[in-house]
Formats: structure tokens, C-alpha cells, sequence
DNA sequence: CGGGTGCGTGCTCATATGAGCATCACTCCT
DNA sequence: AGGAGTGATGCTCATATGAGCACGCACCCG
């Protein structure tokens, strides 16, 4: 028999053998020994057969990525920021409310996957945070902790408490909200809101989270409701610090550092190194003005895990994904 | 073994992790162990992990076929009819005079992939088998036999006698070729050209080939070079007899067996009976008009494999394919 | 001729793999 | 509470698998 050059060209009966051995083999799950006794061959033929059938591309392997989550650039960002979970949804090119809706009902997947009975939920605000809510339908029998007060301007069903009440219906576990909002004129007011009892309680789980899904606010290009709520002399003051991006009310420069402000001691939320001490914090946050935040973020190690969308995750991954702060 | 629960979606970070080891399995070709140990699994884990992948679809596994071959309907056809080998051709709605060069092409390659030095070839005559000849590149160096006479009305180029001659050239065997017509007036004739040195030599070897390639000219309808070559008196004839297929000068009825005719005595050509006792006889026919014809040839066992088109494989895999003479 | 030389095939054995089973944790139902 | 059921996990052992080796064969070249 003319041999056709090894493995470049299969004639057609060799292309058919290999195309019912391949199937035998790789669809209907038989061993190469039962493929060989079948078509009278040698067993190492038959692997030899397979070999060739795959080298040739007669046999095409593709992992298709059912949700539309961008199974590459999840993988590399992961590794790429030394992140537990980044997951990465494909964005083909919605509106930024679709976006949200979409980050959400991942986020909400993710979180449902996470969580144990065992755990305690530590819960953020945000009209992403809100999205999550609302495509959340199974999710352990954990504690649920507010991180944060709410902030004004939104809608009752949109308020931050309702948010929380919604995730602890959903779990049926107990439930921390905290009844007062981010921001409040002075210091004092805040201590006193601290005090009260069930705004104490929730600040008492604070340090027992052990899991937390957060939204993050980005000041540079501007896209935070916080932001949106200060006066513009606090705001002023903030951007003179180099302030870049703001989770649950604490304010993160460039450098993935937190920035001392006066404003800490107004604000009713989880303090910055709380936040960091928790062992598993999702960030959910989307849109290319966001990248510059969230990279911040991430960096500082205020969040170890991201759920995103594809241009955040390829503006990362250009830039000097290996620049990462190792430590703490 | 079917996960009843929530087997069917994973999370998202379930999701990523089997992408991530069916990545590693399947495209890389890593081993489970190898996995398990990279992911920090047991290789059962990482076993189940494929398992799912699999079965959730996440990995999807196909056979393409890389040239224009039908695999499914080759498989079923050459079943279906006890063939060596069938080689369906996929045709997308084609002209006839390109279907005619597709099946040239790929029954080149069958030629090319099945003929050995050692083999005597049979070649036969026809517009398809002188596709054959142009599209054949390789050939091992057997000696190559005609099978019958020429018909006239052929341009010098398109002669039976060049056909051989070119594939004999691209074998670089021995070629004994067959300088008559396929039909002469008389049985004198016949008997007269029959013993000319050099048709004698190439009847000789008759009864030595080891492999033969020829075509099917139908009658019912009616699509045959040999059909139009007779008078009307003789093709009345062989209609009344319930011809329906020809090869190589032999006329064949619904039931496959071979029409005594007075015609047979000036048929310079193989004999039926020599036909079938060849044991690799590839029939090279197409288009849904020859389908009735293919299968009074096939299941008369005057071949043993068929490259032919969809269409064919349709009519033909729809009929009573059960309904097959098993022995000769 | 005769000894490489390349190729195809089949054998051997260490290793990878899958089916089945035991265990454990957890839930659900009384 | 207290089983009984269910699902996840990891172990055991027979079997499948792949890498490497040896043989046989044809070809090539001296």
C-alpha cells in the first residue's frame, strides 16, 4: 500500500476507520481493547489510530464555557492577581444596567456556591450589591452581617437595610442590619450610633465574618454614590489624598493603601483592616472606568476574589499584571 | 451515575475549576494524578470533575471530518450493505459535472489508499472513472489492467486507452490496455479483435486482478454512455429483459443478476463472473438518478465498496436496507 | 549478495485509570 | 433526639494504558 507521508493526509478509508474508532472511543466510552477487539486490530494500533486521529484534528476537543463566563480570562486574572475566585463575564456590549443585572446574577451564583451554614455573611451596599440581591435564590443558612450604613437616595426597596433583610430571607440564617446611614455630619453622632443596640450588635460580628461579597466605588474616573453624597469640600480633600477608589466607606489610593481622613470617624462601616482580615471578600464590580478601582482594591487586598466583566479583566491583564504587592 | 439535584449547573467557581482540569486533561493531556496533585485534589475528585464536565456538556468532544466525507452515512451505508468500503461524499447541491470530479477526487485517494505493488488493477471505463485518472497523484507501482472496450464519441484525451495509459503512468507498472471498442457489430468481430496480441494479453490478465475500479451506468432512468451507443432494436431489447444497471458491459437486472443477452458476444470486456470473483471491486457512482442502479450492482456483488454522494446514501440507507442477497 | 536502515508491528512492565465499596458528614423525617 | 437516607470523599484492586524495546520485513546502497 502506497503509504500517503506519514500521518499528513489519511486516505478515505483510513480516515474512516479512525472517524469510527474515535467514536467508539471518545463518544461512546469504550476501552481501546474492546475498539480493537471489535475491528480486529492490535490494541497499539488502535492508540496509535487515536493518536493520529487527534493529531490530525479528526477529533476536535473544545471546553465550551455554558454561562457566558469568559473561562480564559477568569483563569488568568486569577493567577494573574493571586486572586481565590475571579470570575469574568463576557460583555457584549450592554448597557451598564444590563451589566449590573448580569454581574449580579453571577455574583449571586458565586456567593450561593461559597457559603456554608457555618459561615457569618458579611454584606455591602451598593446598587450592585442590590442587583445580587435580587438574583439570589438559594443560599446557605448563614449569619448575614451588615458591613455598612446605608446612604440616602434610594428607593425603599433599594435601601441598604431591605438589601440585607433579603439576603437573610433567602438563608433563613440571622440577620445583623444596621439602621443608620454611611455618612454622618460629625464624629459624635457617629459614636452614638455605634452605640445603639442593634447597630452595636452588628458591629460586634464585624470581627466573625468570615466571608463577605462587597461593591467598589470608583473615584478617579468618578463613579461612587459616596462620592456623589459628600459636600464638595470633603470630596476636595479626598482627591488633594489621591484618593482612587472607596469600599464599604473606606477610601484606597493608588497604591492599594488606605487613606487617613477625618472622614473615618463619621462614617458606620467596617474598618478597613477588618475588611482585609476576612479570609474570603468577593468584589463585584464591572465597567471599564472601573479598572483603575479595582485594580486598587484587589492590590491592597481589600478584596480576595473578583467577579467582573471582560474589559475590566483586559485592561488588568495589560497592564503590569506581574506588579503585585505580594504581602499584606 | 447522574447527579439528581443540582448536578446540572454548577457554580460559577465549580465551573472554573472543571474548565480549568478538563483544560489540563484534555488539551494538555496531563494525567489525573498530575491534576490532582497541581489543584490539591484526589485523582477520584478530579475524575468526577471530568465526569461532570463531560456530561454537563462543558467539555464537548466531535468528530469532524476534515475532508468532504459524510462519516455517518459511509459507516451506515458500508453496514448496512456488508461493503469493504463506502466513502459517501457530502454534496452541496452541486452541479453534475462537479459532483462527477468529487467523486474522481476522493475515489482517487480510495485508489491510492487500498492499491499495493503487488495488486493487479482492474479499470474500468467512463466519464467518472476518467475523473478518477485526472485527480490521481500516487499509486503504488501495480500493474494495471483494462477492462474493457472504449466507446467511441470520447475526444482523443477523454479514450479509454489514454485513461489507462495515465494511470499506468502514475503507478509506473506494467499496463495492458485494451486498443477496441466496447462493442463491435458482430460476434465475429469480437472474437477476431479478442485475439489480437494485445487485447489478448490484457483478457489474460483478467483473470489476475486483484482489485478493479469501475463505474455504473443506469438504465432506469436512463444514464449510461454504453445505453446511448446501442441501436433501438437492441436497446428495446435489453429493456423487455428489465435491464436496469450496467458494469463493464454487463447488464444487470432488479435483482442483480446478469442478463443473458446476444449483446454479451460483442462485448469486448470482462465477464461478469470474472467481475465478481474479483475481491476488492470499487464502484465509483453518484447522483440520485443511479441510486436504483448502485444497488442492483451492489447487492448482484458485482462490487464490494462504493464511493458515491448523499443523495445515494439517502435513497439507498431509506429502502429496505435489511433486504440484502447475503451470498453471492 | 549482505549488511545497514527505516518502518511497522507486537510484546513487557510500570503506571494510570475506573468500578465498586466503606466511611463520614449531613439532612430530613418521624 | 434518633435513626435512615443521601451525597461526597477516599480507598482497594483488577484492568486499561502508554513508553520503551525487540522482532520481522522490505528497501537501499555498497
Amino acid at each position: 500500500m502506497v503509504r500517503a507521508t506519514k500521518g499528513a493526509r489519511l486516505g478515505p478509508a483510513e480516515l474512516l476507520q479512525a472517524a469510527a474508532v474515535a467514536r467508539r472511543f471518545y463518544l461512546d466510552g469504550r476501552s481501546k481493547i474492546e475498539i480493537a477487539d471489535e475491528f480486529g486490530l492490535s490494541r497499539f494500533k488502535v492508540a496509535r489510530i487515536l493518536d493520529d486521529a487527534r493529531a490530525s484534528g479528526l477529533v476536535r476537543i473544545e471546553i465550551t464555557t455554558p454561562a457566558e463566563i469568559d473561562i480564559e480570562r477568569s483563569e488568568a486574572l486569577r493567577a494573574a492577581f493571586d486572586l481565590h475566585y475571579a470570575v469574568v463575564i463576557s460583555t457584549p456590549a450592554e448597557p451598564e444596567s444590563s451589566l449590573r443585572a448580569h454581574l449580579g446574577r453571577v455574583a449571586a451564583d458565586l456567593l450561593s456556591e461559597l457559603v456554608a451554614d457555618d459561615d457569618v455573611l458579611g454584606v455591602g451596599w451598593g446598587r450592585t450589591i442590590n442587583a445580587i440581591s435580587s438574583a439570589l435564590t438559594d443560599l446557605a443558612r448563614c449569619t448575614v452581617v451588615q458591613l455598612s450604613g446605608a446612604l440616602t437616595g434610594m428607593t425603599v426597596d433599594e435601601s441598604s437595610v431591605e438589601l440585607v433583610r433579603r439576603i437573610g430571607a433567602v438563608s433563613g440564617g440571622l440577620v445583623y442590619p444596621i439602621y443608620a446611614p454611611l455618612i454622618v455630619p460629625d464624629a459624635a453622632t457617629a459614636a452614638g450610633l455605634r452605640q445603639q443596640p442593634q447597630v452595636a450588635e452588628a458591629i460586634r460580628h464585624h470581627d466573625e465574618i468570615t466571608k463577605a461579597i462587597v461593591a467598589i466605588g470608583s473615584w478617579d474616573p468618578p463613579n461612587s454614590q459616596v462620592r456623589d453624597a459628600l459636600s464638595d469640600p470633603e470630596r476636595a480633600r479626598l482627591e488633594h489624598d489621591g484618593v482612587l477608589a472607596e469600599v464599604c466607606g473606606t477610601f484606597i489610593d493608588h497604591e492599594g493603601q488606605e487613606l487617613a481622613t477625618p472622614l473615618a470617624q463619621r462614617v458606620i462601616s467596617i474598618t478597613g483592616e477588618q475588611l482585609r482580615s476576612i479570609s474570603e471578600v468577593v468584589a463585584v464590580a464591572g465597567g471599564p472606568e472601573k479598572a483603575a478601582a479595582i485594580r486598587a482594591v484587589i492590590c491592597g487586598r481589600y478584596a480576595t476574589s473578583l467577579v467582573t466583566d471582560q474589559s475590566v479583566a483586559d485592561i488588568l491583564l495589560a497592564q503590569d499584571a506581574g506588579k503585585i504587592p505580594a504581602g499584606a
